[in-house]
DNA sequence: TTTT
DNA sequence: TTTT
């Protein structure tokens, strides 16, 4: 609750791809998003212009979490605000690894939708598009299987993601998941 | 120059150790710090109070890096504005890895020395001291081998450093270094 | 150039009217903006919906001065970050008021349109619109009387406004500019 | 509680007098401090270096108020993270007036206390110092009349800051205080 | 004055 | 992978 310094990371992006939902086994609901920040600058040794993309992977926890599953899709426009952390995993071969993310969570975290009506009142259901004006959703239902349990496939040690609520940052355990392409982590 | 979205980290913290510095081929300074945040709370189940500590990997460019490289020390507190940035290196057995840092550069970074007067003035030599008053050291000689050259060690691939200094961000590759305790990355 | 301390505004939001250019002497342009944020919350007492509308007066200078007189409009949802500056005026009875801005300019600023495409490439004329996907107007030229002059009206001291553009802050010196309404300042 | 944009300021700076506390009807405490920035920059007309000052008006509520009132004092160096508030009252001829204030409260507002131990531990009583090490008062009894009734003066509606905790503001009506130095506001 |  |  209190803290020593301040560790706050602000982005204004677009998502790569639609939120993925999981549960914890309190039921508390997450959310990873990957979102993309880019410049664009003219090289001066070619004269042409450049751009480059940076991909940051963002997790966001509870209520926000839901509120992302339910109105963020792949393309959406969001300001995000919340705190970096870096959380260490193995990989296959038992080797430490380490992945930071910027984790929404709490009284500190802030997601807002850009860029259109707040997914508010007009009703008419969505029907499986992927895009629309102001590029979010219509709130969706949890899909698929919802409450599907948070997996922790290799590292069996329940116990720390059984964390109160009151911790700072309700941690999980998990490898990075798997992406189907050449996501940079 | 121009940007698309926004990618700001905004962090206060103490520094892990004395900043590391290095020399690109083309002169520029980079000075590489670690700093901690942290938060406390109590926990609710033990009723006891808890902290954890979370660490961020920064790397400052240019002018703020020969400042950073003078003026701060291990436990000095600093203010630190930058972005986020992921680079993408080989470990010993050639696999791909990420390591995600904060990134202190041109106009958008800021550097700023807390809790002290600003290196100023005082005059008296600081004698070998790793901390003082305001916690930060005197201006301090680059030591050792200054211009000490970048060394990329298994990648040798020289040109994509020379960048021109308009890219918003001057790459360079190595394997992120040895912490001599337990920083974990 | 340098800074001791932070002073620094973000603010995400909606134009309440369309910018306001002028141009000071030197040709550079000012952009005026005011920018609503508001914030909801259920009145405990009352149990009943409560909203609260914060209006923030903004400055921008330079490049975001005619990048906002372009493409910005009323409505147009906007990232903002820049910093806080009071500045002294008289009023009318000769007595000092202080009215304070966010001013957007030079390295630090920042101005990012949100929500839709960029002003960009779809040709199609506006045509006396003011709203459009995206909320922001087509690039529009710079209308009426360009390149218009500052107008210090009743305080005649030209001088200070003739400022090298070292100076961290361009000034301007005007009595705030009428509004039709309540705009609460 | 939710909200619909983003109203952040962010601040480190030193504090141009002793905090001024207060209690609302409530019993909750508001601190009121001005905090300076600044700029320096080489004039290029002149070629001398020349300075540039910025005073906020901060106010912070609640807890962190009563942090600030026992451990901030003039010259202390703190970082604060609070929103924009312009607030309306009446000057002694009953004419509208404007004071736009850096509201720190609730779980969006930040205060942190730079440049020393924290206050923390190091036994040594401070003995009537105004100033020391890290820059910062020790624990401070509320001093002279504690509790002391806010006293909205020509303003009689005493219903409006009776406000409910969940209101994102607690208003409170009061025309700017005096200050004794040069302090522009 | 915006927006939802 | 997004977006312009």
């Amino acid at each position: 609750m209190a803290s020593r310094g301040v560790n706050k990371v602000i982005l204004v992006g677009n998502l790569g791809n639609d939120p993925e939902i999981r549960y914890m086994p309190s039921g508390g609901a997450v959310a990873n998003i990957t979102i993309a920040t880019s410049e664009s600058w003219r090289d001066k040794a070619t004269g042409e212009q450049r751009e480059k993309t940076e991909w940051h992977r963002v997790a966001l926890f509870g209520k926000l979490a839901e509120v992302a599953g339910e109105y963020l899709r792949k393309g959406s426009q969001v300001y995000i605000e919340g705190q970096l952390q870096t959380r260490k995993w193995q990989d296959q071969s038992g080797q430490d690894r380490y992945t930071t993310e910027v984790v929404v969570q709490g009284f500190n975290g802030v997601m807002q939708m850009l860029g259109g009506r707040q997914g508010g009142g007009q009703g008419a259901p969505m029907g499986g598009q992927q895009q629309q004006q102001g590029n979010w959703g219509q709130p969706q239902q949890p899909a698929a299987a919802p409450k599907q349990n948070f997996a922790p496939q290799q590292q069996q040690q329940a116990a720390p993601q059984q964390q109160a609520p009151q911790q700072p940052q309700q941690q999980y355990n998990e490898p990075p998941m798997d992406f189907d392409d050449d996501i940079p982590f």
